[in-house]
DNA sequence: CACTAATCGAGACGGTACGTCGAGTCTTAAA
DNA sequence: TTTAAGACTCGACGTACCGTCTCGATTAGTG
């Protein structure tokens, strides 16, 4: 997530530190305002206070502003332990979707996610960023549910590597599509009957 | 999918129907070199062979345009009757698999959800002509299940309804995210995993 | 100053002689309100209740149909009999200067010929329907000088006709001058001024 | 003759003074080859190597820019010293003349003053930069003849200046309507006429 | 009376230029 | 060396008119 550091060199002016934060801070406002298609590197400099060469030394373009700037939304979501693995999936569901409710991360998730299907650097800083950080939520779940008893110690180290990415596809991709795509609500009883769907599939036979 | 009619009757110079095809052929032909950022109205109509002007007459904007461009692409998904729903069901994600694969609908259909979020209109524009019209295919893999007794009928009608949008969500929502964000390969190891967990999900009791 | 007429085939419809007139009259009313840059042909039309294709059947271009718009109000100058040479003038020259507070006459004489000065064809159209026909105001002016004695009878024939081309120039030239290069008022005091000095200059010797 | 300025003050990248000169050097250019009505802010912007950007944050549009271009174009009118009044107007006429023959002069100027004719700020600005200037040649040839003694001294300031004024007028006006409307050649024959009847309106009895 | 041929309105068509806006870079002086 | 300020080049925007074209619907005179 960090952007490009100054070159190595001890003299000089060293960079504010506030401005980091200062146009992190506009680039969320801005993408509240006016979303991703409207938001524009001049605007967000001038929102932060700060001039278009700051910016520029800092980030390179507007798709990596606005990832570093967005990213750090996805770590707030956390997974209480509500006692089943059927309640803490409900639980991170909706609070992914509550997420997913604020005008800054719908427009700005799916318009990076737009560009980086023509740019390799991006997909790589989605991936680290966004994507892999939130797969903790996932080990975690498994890793209680296991302690519970609800389900079994996979020893495959493999298998269960690919059913974590699995179960996070599906529970991600279905929020993302019922939100954003669908454009319905991702209300309580959406949720239960989501969430009964996907604990049925879990409890199944292994996969293959 | 189709764009706004003349707004009056019979007078004047009818619109040529060829300049429809060959604007909606261009701009798909476009966005697989450039991509949805660097597509512009002005290169889709010199494309096209067709004024810019006529091209405005015809959608209000990149994103009506490229909604109806990529719309059809959807329509050359179908759901050939492999002899069981599991079957079935493997069949129809690895044709949207492919079908994701291609640069001008993954780059297209993630841009203009993306868009979406901030346009009420074209949130409507998108989910008649993509999302209601791919739901078919949940619906007739359904009946065919039902008719074979793998899948009990449903007689509570909203009940069957939501039951159809959230298997859709899951489906499209998990294939789009593995495909997109995770970037991560749908191949036939994965689709077989996957189909597995949705049809211990759908064959567990009955949702609330 | 007539527009090209139809081929010369008898047959069809006959052209409308109504259109033209209210052709001509929205030209002179756009120009009073828009001036010569913002008049567009689209307009005219319309003001008109003609259609475009009308008004290109009969004018070939906006100058053409502006030259024949404005040349008939330079019809309207006459040159009363004030009893003295020097009357004579000042009462011509002050209603010249009323026409040239006409907005639809001192917008569009300067932009005819501003057109004029790189096209062969509108220079001679301008002569032909301006020029040329209001030095009938010079040559009866010197008539009636001639009758009273203020003014000698010139035998050289080419001599009178230079003569009669220079002072033209001198008081149509010096006039718009004033009128709208200056852009000071042509009044009552200045016209006096003005005539008594073109006076003295022709009871001089009989130039060159 | 200068353009607006940069609004503020000291700070920033200062504008490029070698792109002014480049710009107006085109522009000249541009009405040479084109003309007024076919010269366009982006033909003129390519021919100067600048973005059509720069052009409009000094130049309000192609009046402006074109009053500018021709305004220095009249600054190399000169008045040298012939020896008698007479001399000095005939050879100031036919430098006048000769000005008027070039095409940038002569299209641009015309179209400047037609479209000076709904516009306030451009009437000031040609008044400024082109009326003004030019009528040091007046006061000039005057100030000479009264000290040759060909001239009377004129005491009455006020008077003085409507006299100089009249003069220009009748000259400029003269001029420009013998070559641009009544398109006539401003030959030497041409000259020798016009100046004789002007040093006789010059020689009679003050005017009122 | 039907036929013929040019007219009429309406408005879509391919173009060209408009004047504005944003991207990303560069050049100042100040810190 | 970074900073704020702002001018720079470039390229796309969406609009406005241009002058042409294609319609269906009127109008005459002619056959």
């Amino acid at each position: 997530m960090r952007n490009a550091s100054p070159p190595t060199g001890r003299t000089g002016r060293p960079r504010s530190a506030a401005a980091d934060a200062a146009i992190l801070a506009a680039t969320r406002d801005a993408l509240v305002e006016l979303g991703w298609s409207k938001l524009t590197m001049g605007d967000v400099s001038t929102r932060a206070g700060v001039a278009k060469t700051t910016l520029y030394r800092r980030w390179a373009g507007k798709n990596e502003l606005v990832v570093d700037a967005v990213a750090e939304l996805f770590d707030s979501l956390e997974l209480p332990d509500r006692g089943s693995l059927e309640a803490d999936i409900e639980d991170v569901v909706l609070q992914f979707a509550a997420l997913l409710r604020r005008p800054e991360a719908r427009t700005a998730l799916m318009a990076v996610v737009a560009e980086s299907t023509r740019d390799e650097a991006l997909r790589d800083r989605i991936r680290s960023a966004i994507v892999d950080r939130q797969k903790r939520l996932v080990v975690l779940g498994r890793e209680r549910a296991q302690a519970r008893g609800e389900l079994p110690y996979e020893e495959d180290e493999e298998l269960a590597c690919r059913t974590t990415d699995l179960i996070f596809d599906v529970i991600a991709g279905t929020v993302v599509h019922r939100a954003l795509v669908s454009s319905e609500p991702v209300d309580e009883l959406w949720v239960a009957t989501f969430t009964a769907l996907l604990m049925h599939g879990l409890q199944g036979p292994a996969p293959a």
